[in-house]
DNA sequence: AGAAGTGTACTAAGGGATTAATACACATAA
DNA sequence: TTATGTGTATTAATCCCTTAGTACACTTCT
C-alpha cells in the first residue's frame, strides 16, 4: 500500500479512494483481510484514528465488514462490489465529460491523446 | 453566472474553476470586464472576500488583470490563454486515465458511454 | 495463564484553511 | 463637491480535520 497524500483533501478520504480503487481493480479480493488500523497507520505514517475513520465509513457502505476484535475484511457481497464498480465508472465518465465540455475539440481528436497517456501509464507501472 | 457549490471544496477554488472553464469555452472573452467583487459576491450569495480571494489568485496566474480601482478584466495575452487551455485539457485527460485505469474495460468499450453522456449534456443545455 | 494484538469509544487540543466583518484610499459620475 | 462604487488590506471568527492520549473488552497465540 503506497500512497502519496495531497495536502488539500482529508487523509481519510484519500485512503478510502485508494482502497476503493484497489477493490475495483481486483488488487483487493472479496474476503481478503485488511491490515489492522494500527498497522496501516504505522505504514502510512498517519494516526490510527484517521485509519479508523476511513475503515468505519467503508463499513457503513458495506465495502468492509468486521467481526469482533478481528481485522476488517473486504466485502464478499457481489452486489456491493458490482455497485462500487458501477459508481466508479460513472464518476469517471461524468467528470471527464464535464471537463472536456468547454473544450473546442471533438472526442475523436481526444482519442489519440488518451491512448498515449494510457500507454505511458503501462510503461511506468512495469 | 450560475454555480452550485459543493460543501467539500473551498468556494474560492470552485469560483476559479468555473471562471477558467468559461475562459476555455470562450464564454469569457479576452479584455472582457468582470463583475466587481461585490457584484459577483452578491450574485453568488457569498462573501466579497471570497471573490477577492479567487480574483487575486487568478491575477497571480495572469488570467486576470486589474487597473487601479477598476473592475478586473480577462487577460488579453494569447499565450496565457493558450497555456490555460493546454493545462485544462491535460488535467482532464490525466484524471480520466487515472480513473479508468483500474477498470477492466478497454477504451473502445467506454466510447459509447462517453458519447451518450455527451449527447445527454447537449440536450440539457438547450 | 499470560502477553500481545484486535476493534471500538471517548475526550481534548491544535492547526490550518476558509469565511466574514470592517476600514481605507481612490476613481468615477451625478 | 458629494455620493457611490472600485480594489485592497487587516483583523477576527469559525469550521473541520487531524492528532493525541487513554481506556476497555475480546481474540489469538505463545
Amino acid at each position: 500500500m503506497n500512497v502519496t497524500f495531497n495536502k488539500r483533501d482529508p487523509i481519510y478520504l484519500q485512503v478510502i479512494t485508494h482502497l476503493k480503487k484497489q477493490m475495483v481493480s481486483g488488487d483487493l479480493q472479496p474476503g481478503e483481510e485488511m491490515p489492522s488500523r494500527r498497522q496501516l497507520a504505522n505504514q502510512l505514517k498517519i494516526n490510527p484514528n484517521t485509519v479508523q475513520r476511513a475503515y468505519s465509513e467503508m463499513e457503513e457502505q458495506r465495502l468492509l465488514f468486521t467481526e469482533t476484535n478481528r481485522p476488517s475484511r473486504i466485502t464478499e457481497d457481489p452486489a456491493v462490489l458490482k455497485q462500487l464498480k458501477k459508481e466508479w465508472l460513472n464518476q469517471a465518465i461524468d467528470r471527464f465529460v464535464s471537463a472536456i465540455d468547454p473544450i473546442d475539440l471533438s472526442l475523436e481528436d481526444l482519442m489519440p491523446m488518451i491512448q498515449e497517456e494510457l500507454s505511458n501509464r503501462k510503461k511506468d507501472v512495469k
